[in-house]
DNA sequence: GGAACGATTGAT
DNA sequence: TCAATCGTTCCT
């Protein structure tokens, strides 16, 4: 289990930390489990930040303690899962860009309608279909929830910074880290 | 009340 | 490159 201190770092530093850990889902439909690849910073201070201009009622749960869940809805079809952080009151998250399919490889083949296992988790809204991730996680515990999020000691790998994808605004800023040479980080 | 927009995806 | 699709946000 993961200690809560992990999510309180700067919010850089846990989007770098999240890679290669395990995003963990048991669901009535059994259990799903990828190793995260690629990650994207959203701070308190940035243009991109759903949190830039403080908090509302889509948004709050950003400005939990860190360790909890940011589920959102957007373009009328698709959701997004974030992994909160910073102390009660600091609105910033890491979005989880990608996964590398680790456990549950037919339940996920079967949420997402495709046999394509470098198709089931590169992408944000893809990741949350294949894991079965739902709106009511808006705020829920990742620490020792059903959906939660375990420590991968072994990290030999190498972490790219680079622009953060789909953005108007905060271009520039070096906040989207992935593993290198990954096959399942989505790509644009 | 109304309009514009969006941390995307999948098809063309 | 573009349409799909609708909740949230912000303006009037």
């Amino acid at each position: 289990m993961l200690r809560k201190s992990f999510f309180l770092r700067p919010t850089e530093d846990v989007a770098k930390a999240l890679l290669g850990c395990l995003l963990v889902h048991e669901s009535e439909d059994g259990l799903a489990i990828g190793k995260i690849v690629e990650t994207e910073a959203y701070l308190q201070n940035d243009p991109a930040c759903h949190a830039f201009n403080g908090k509302t009622k889509r948004n709050e749960a950003m400005f939990r303690e860190g360790g909890a869940a940011y589920v959102y809805f957007t373009y009328g079809m698709h959701y997004c899962f974030n992994v909160v952080t910073q102390k009660e009151g600091v609105g910033e998250a890491v979005l989880i860009r990608a996964l590398e399919p680790i456990e549950g490889i037919e339940l996920m083949k079967r949420r997402r309608g495709t046999e394509d296992i470098y198709n089931l988790c590169n992408g944000p809204a893809k990741l949350v279909q294949a894991m079965g991730i739902t709106k009511e996680y808006n705020g829920c515990d990742l620490i020792k929830g059903k959906l939660r999020i375990v420590l991968k000691p072994k990290k030999d790998f190498e972490i790219i910074a680079s622009k953060r994808i789909g953005i108007k605004k905060g271009k520039s800023l070096l906040l989207r880290f992935y593993i290198k040479d990954n096959d399942f980080v989505s790509r644009r």
